[in-house]
DNA sequence: ATTCACCTGATGGTTACCTCA
DNA sequence: TATGAGGTAACCATCAGGTGA
């Protein structure tokens, strides 16, 4: 971290580099600068986009093929019930799991989807019988959402895959419904919220990542200020430069980069602690780069 | 037994991209 | 070649049932 005094104000740029490493290699670059320093009160922060599985739509090399399997499946029903014909893919992509718990059948998303012996879109019926007037509670009750509740065992093999892809193509997915005894839309789901629920957690984290590295860099700004009023009282005080054995600042000279000298320079100090005798303060130009030692005569 | 917070499966809306006429 | 329609898949906000404290 460098700090260089201008004017009144602080600058400071900070490199996260070791932040990053719990986050998959991901870079945290920060800088904070005073209001007088532009273009650099900015926070950048790369990773959301590189390490998100949501930086960008990833093309899908089996997004041309017909994706017919989902429709008319109803999630939450039988393939009997839900009126599956053949025994193609499509009808074991209905089958529910014998592992999983159902605790009773809703299927709204299935109900819109067209209806695999008229071809017509469900939707309207769906809103014209489930909420429409008239219904008895009877059958309010059975339309009402009922969940399915995954075995360990499909979670697991959920999460395991979801490790090594964050998405999965329709293959994968119809693959993976299969194995589970689950539909390709139940996975897809599956896969849908637990990256939106990885997202907010990792959102989270970089929160608090940001708020305490906020609260850092406010304390060591104070810091800072508080030895550069130390050092500016001591700069006045003849004692001082007895006691450090270094010359006045009339035999400063300018400083190569901007040609400036004084407290509206760019002499730079370590810490106070670090003022000890022999001490030479270092130059950081306007810039910000360290550059060298401060000419003495 | 009841309440409440939390977890999680599911739904509906929106958007971006692709294909095709 | 440009363009609009339709399909698909992804994300997002939200709902709502289940569960444990």
């Amino acid at each position: 971290m460098m700090v260089a005094e201008k004017g009144e104000g602080i600058g400071l740029s900070l490199s996260l580099a070791s932040f990053s490493e719990d986050h998959q290699g991901r870079s945290l670059n920060l800088n904070i600068s005073s209001p007088d320093l532009p273009k650099s009160h900015h926070l950048k922060l790369p990773w959301f986009n590189a390490f998100s599985p949501f930086g960008h739509r990833s093309s899908d090399p089996c997004s041309g093929a017909p994706q017919v399997f989902l429709r008319g499946i109803d999630v939450n029903r039988s393939p009997k019930e839900a009126g599956h014909e053949g025994d193609d893919d499509e009808e074991e992509a209905g089958i529910s799991s014998p592992n999983s718990t159902i605790s009773s059948a809703s299927g709204k998303r299935s109900e819109r989807e067209l209806d695999p012996a008229s071809g017509t879109d469900e939707h309207e019926n769906e809103r014209a019988s489930s909420r429409g007037a008239g219904i008895s509670d009877e059958e309010d009750a059975e339309n009402s959402r009922k969940k399915l509740r995954l075995s360990k065992d499909q979670s697991a093999v959920l999460e395991e895959t979801f490790r090594e892809h964050s998405t999965l193509n329709p293959k994968q997915k119809l693959a993976l419904a299969n194995r589970l005894g689950l539909t390709p839309r139940q996975v897809e789901v599956w896969f849908q919220n637990r990256r939106a629920r990885t997202k907010l957690k990792q959102t989270e984290m970089d929160c608090e990542l940001l708020k305490r590295c906020c609260e850092n860099l406010t304390e060591e700004n104070r810091r800072l200020q508080r030895e550069v009023q130390q050092l500016r009282a001591l700069k006045l005080s003849p004692h001082f430069y007895m006691q450090q054995q270094v010359a006045p600042p009339t035999t400063l000279t300018l400083c190569p980069s901007c040609e400036r000298v004084g407290p509206t320079g760019c002499l730079v100090v370590p810490a106070a602690s670090a003022m000890r005798p022999g001490f030479k303060p270092w130059v950081v130009k306007s810039d910000g780069i360290r550059s060298g030692h401060v000419a003495m005569k």
